[in-house]
DNA sequence: TTGTAAGCGTTATCAC
DNA sequence: GTGATAACGCTTACAA
């Protein structure tokens, strides 16, 4: 039974070309007008869009031509629309602890960088997540939304319980930050607890027996590095630990935390700051009471951003391989698409000893 | 004439549900299945859950109740493509100047966070662009493909070029950089060249004679401050201005290039430098060769970082009033997908001085 | 190697 | 207020 159904799409676009108008968004081009304008098929166009290995080499061309000189770009949302795969990627930074002059260091822009370059590499759109996206169930939403396919959260900040319920899902999702072998989520990061542990060493190395730690041990990655160096400090038994838990990550709020510490405690011989610029911070405050680094205490921060090297006095510092990051990341979360279990990766972690 | 079509989507979604499995993505569900569990049509739904106020207080709670109860969300895809809004800006960085250890200031990520929330707050989703979009006819195809509604460049970079080119099509776009009247686009930044002028005056103030601007002047911003700094400078007969161009951005590359400069020219008793971090890296490598500042030099930053505040010596600075870009950015963004025409808009500048 | 037909899941339009 | 129907622009089956 034939039908004289006509297709809607079957449309004025070459009438339309003809005013000479330049070519802009008053003016859409789709497949069919395409197709139309090369005497062959939809699907055969969108065979040649997909560099199927099927289409014939002057058919190939013709069509390229004819897509090419009409500016015709394939309607991604309509692709999208039939595909299963979304070919987009939600990116969650925390946001939280770092936006209006709160940024620790320009590390997690760093790392930002690295993940965007590792999706353009697989043709994935990065839909860069809203602040506030904090719960499981808008996450999950998203993926049911055919918004994205699945996530990159940049830190764990305060999601951890988030990021559980979220693993009990089949969300596919990969986490930058700490790695701990009970988590039931892929996650990939420096090994944070050897970070400790090497600060720790170096303290034990200078002498140091009053310790402090700087940082808010809500957060997972902070947390393994106060138990690393705790770990050090507790094998030798004139060596004391104290913490001072700094909420906001900003420099300035480091800074007053420090100088108010300073005025009711010890002075401590040995400081473990959460940053690089938390260090800094730490510096700052306490050359200000005439405590310096390095002759009254010994100071190690965390990340090696550039300038550490170059403050006075320079800072020593634990390293995390951050351009790997991305890559990684990435594919570790592609593969959880791909409906394989992807395992967490802990990088690469070394001190860099400088004066302080 | 009625035709016993059978609607292809009308598909099992009740036998579905009794496997007590979890809502997951393998048991996709659509709005003509919430439709039939609700004893409504399609259309129906769609009115409820884009709040269109004809429906029915009754058909609209029993509908949200059965979208609750399987976890439905609307398919963003088919939503786009229906609709001519795709709901969608791309934001690009110039993360060509900034990856790598290459980032200047925690600024641009401070930008980043402002416009994320404009965003959100009006529904927007943000498309973080891939590097590499750096030529005006693939940013089109964006807009042509419905990736897309506008773009948010941060930064001119080194896109201007293409900037001018972008302009002469109607693509919507917003720039954060330098604000030139003359420019065919809509721009918003700080008044980079009375941060130029007021570097200028604090120079003179401080009785310096021979100044030194460090920055690539081929980033539009970045000339804007020299010119602005040359204007003050040809009003006095005794000073010279130099120009230390450096490419790189870098805190590294920045040190570098500083203490080469010392080595092979006369010491400058003034210097203005692109940003905060980059005075940082001149103080230190200045400190180096026996070049103090304030003692020996006067030194003015960009962009009020927290830590110029309290470095040693504390920085005077010039500062942007961040907060604001990126609520105005996108409403300015807003206006020109509707057809407004956008006018280019200078934020609140001024110096802070301080030690050096 | 290419074409035909049938959806993907929504919303706009118009009828009732 | 609500429903039937027709697009939106593409890709996957399947047929030729």
């Amino acid at each position: 039974m034939k039908v004289g159904k006509k297709p809607g799409n079957d449309s004025v676009a070459d009438t339309r070309n003809r005013q000479g108008a330049k070519p802009s968004r008053s003016m859409p081009i789709n497949m069919g007008d395409i197709a139309r304008l090369a005497n062959v098929s939809k699907p055969t166009v969108s065979r040649v869009l997909n560099d199927s290995p099927l289409v014939n080499k002057d058919t190939r061309e013709r069509v390229l031509e004819v897509a090419r000189a009409h500016g015709y770009a394939v309607n991604r949302n309509a692709q999208k629309l039939r595909q299963l795969r979304t070919s987009t990627i939600a990116v969650l930074l925390d946001f939280g602890s770092h936006r209006r002059g709160r940024i620790g260091d320009p590390f997690v822009f760093e790392l930002l960088a690295g993940v965007s370059e590792a999706l353009s590499i697989r043709n994935q759109d990065l839909l860069l997540s809203p602040p506030g996206l904090t719960d499981a169930r808008t996450c999950i939403d998203l993926l049911r939304a055919r918004a994205a396919d699945g996530f990159i959260f940049l830190g764990q900040g305060e999601r951890e319980p988030m990021l559980h319920e979220l693993a009990r899902s089949d969300a596919p999702f990969v986490v930058w930050g700490a790695v701990d072998p009970a988590d039931s989520y892929c996650a990939v990061g420096s090994d944070n607890r050897l970070g400790g542990n090497l600060a720790g060493d170096q303290f034990v190395k200078r002498g140091a027996k009053h310790w402090l730690f700087i940082g808010d041990i809500g957060h997972a990655e902070i947390r393994l590095r106060y138990e690393g160096m705790s770990e050090i400090a507790a094998r030798h038994d004139d060596v004391s630990v104290e913490h001072l838990p700094v909420r906001d990550m900003a420099f300035n709020a480091v800074h007053e935390a420090a100088a108010a510490w300073l005025k009711n405690h010890r002075a401590p011989d040995a400081v473990f700051a959460f940053s690089d610029t938390a260090a800094m911070a730490v510096i700052s405050a306490f050359r200000a009471a005439g405590h310096l680094a390095p002759r009254d205490y010994s100071l190690v921060g965390y990340n090696d951003i550039p300038p550490a090297a170059h403050f006075s006095p320079s800072i020593t510092t634990i390293e995390q391989e951050t351009h790997l990051a991305g890559a990684i990341l990435v594919e570790k979360l592609m593969q959880q698409i791909e409906g394989i279990r992807a395992r967490s990766a802990m990088l690469p972690t070394r001190i860099i000893v400088r004066e302080t």
